[in-house]
DNA sequence: CCATGCCAGATTGTCAACAATCGACGATCA
DNA sequence: TGATCGTCGATTGTTGACAATCTGGCATGG
């Protein structure tokens, strides 16, 4: 099964999402996080951010304790909170465990794939390439991110998909300050075709060595700008 | 480093755990579910156990949203909240998420394994035999966990650590319900004598094997013991 | 007899006030 | 001059009351 239901719109049916104070203050938050209106290490006082969001702290607190989870805010209690700081470390442990969990979503996959994984597969690198071309880095951040959580959504496997998000969200941070500081962080335009050419191919073996060397490459340009920034005490 | 670390005592120093009231909550409602006092399934009300815990609900509520993201509840906005209900798809993911997480671990570790690593290694084997020795269940449960969980604190990865972590609540939820519902879970007292040789050899694809059979095994017993119990009607 | 609409109880969601704790500044004293 | 202790402002933690929403059952009408 599984596989079926990559983006069927079910003709709209299905249950509605039902909204919580907590859930929209929470993608307000994050979504102010990964836009930088509030550096990675700044701090953030909930008496400010309920004013600003005119709510309670009651429901902010909750939105918080989420985010926190999310690995995009740190706290220290009775004392304060800020937004995670950056660090290579940081970078070290996230590219080295979407390796391993990238992998497996393959390995899940890898006797599943139909023409529909591929043409969505296919879908999404066009998407990512229109926004590479359009030079839109802020999109491209998202759509790339859409590209490689295609085998965490097509896998079925809702624990791993949990875990995507939980590094997704990591990521997105490290890309969105990237791009602010560089202007330009997107990736060239070839290079996931080497990734996509692997991932529809029938050799599982080439493909964990490509997305070990995708990964890679990948951390070795986020942690050059992660210990620039902090070279220039930025953050950490 | 990070290898260095894995039960120093540091003479009682270091910093001292901060208690806030919804730390001791969700460890204590944690214990609860574990213990089984309530059963998989079964509802939570906040306003029942504000009173049972005597704390109101603000700090209760933080608990259980704590809860909620290691996957032990469930709840559903306006409606209510209940324990997390077992499932054989579940248990499914957790040892297949598990297989791939923890031969991640090892690939992490393999090149800094010492003797401090065999030591601990051996000794929380041999803690393992003795509580199966005794017939106690109970503890030969946080045993095996602390077992398996050596290599993640010794990886150093904190991101690797956290996903265990998120694994090891769930896990312990199944086999906490298998030891109330059969008695005796416990592993047979030589079924970790392969893991701990494979762990500590110089075959690192033998030891990929060795888990990958590990936690077959295990899937099996603890799948067939949720497939029995739901065909009960006990739960799901 | 079945479908529909409504009502009541229960449950979670939200709010504003109060308490506990922390970090830093400045006064005090050797 | 230096260190130490107390105090104060700021921040998070906690509480109890109130509002919004859901579920099930019942009355009503076809």
């Amino acid at each position: 099964m599984a596989l079926s239901d990559l983006s069927s719109p079910e003709l709209g049916l299905g249950p509605v999402p039902k909204a919580t104070l907590r859930a929209h203050i929470a993608e307000r938050l994050r979504a102010a996080i990964l836009a930088g209106d509030v550096a990675p290490g700044a701090p953030l006082t909930e008496t400010a951010l309920s004013t600003r969001f005119d709510v309670s702290r009651g429901p902010l607190r909750e939105a918080m304790r989420q985010l926190i989870e999310e690995g995009l805010l740190v706290t220290v209690p009775y004392t304060g909170t800020h937004v995670a700081a950056l660090s290579v470390e940081d970078v070290r442990e996230i590219y080295s465990l979407r390796t391993a969990l990238e992998i497996f979503a393959f390995e899940q996959v890898w006797e599943h794939r139909d023409d529909r994984f591929r043409r969505e597969l296919h879908r999404r690198n066009e998407a990512l390439l229109a926004s590479i071309d359009a030079g839109d880095d802020r999109t491209s951040i998202s759509t790339e991110l859409a590209l490689h959580g295609l085998v965490f959504e097509a896998s079925g496997h809702k624990l791993l998909q949990h875990a995507w998000h939980g590094l997704r969200g990591r990521l997105q941070l490290y890309w969105a300050a990237h791009h602010r500081a560089h202007g330009r962080r997107g990736p060239r335009r070839d290079s996931h075709d080497s990734y996509i050419r692997a991932a529809l191919g029938g050799d599982l073996d080439a493909l964990r060595l490509e997305i070990a060397d995708h990964m890679r490459r990948g951390a070795v340009v986020t942690e050059k700008f992660v210990s620039g920034a902090s070279r220039k005490g930025d953050t950490t």
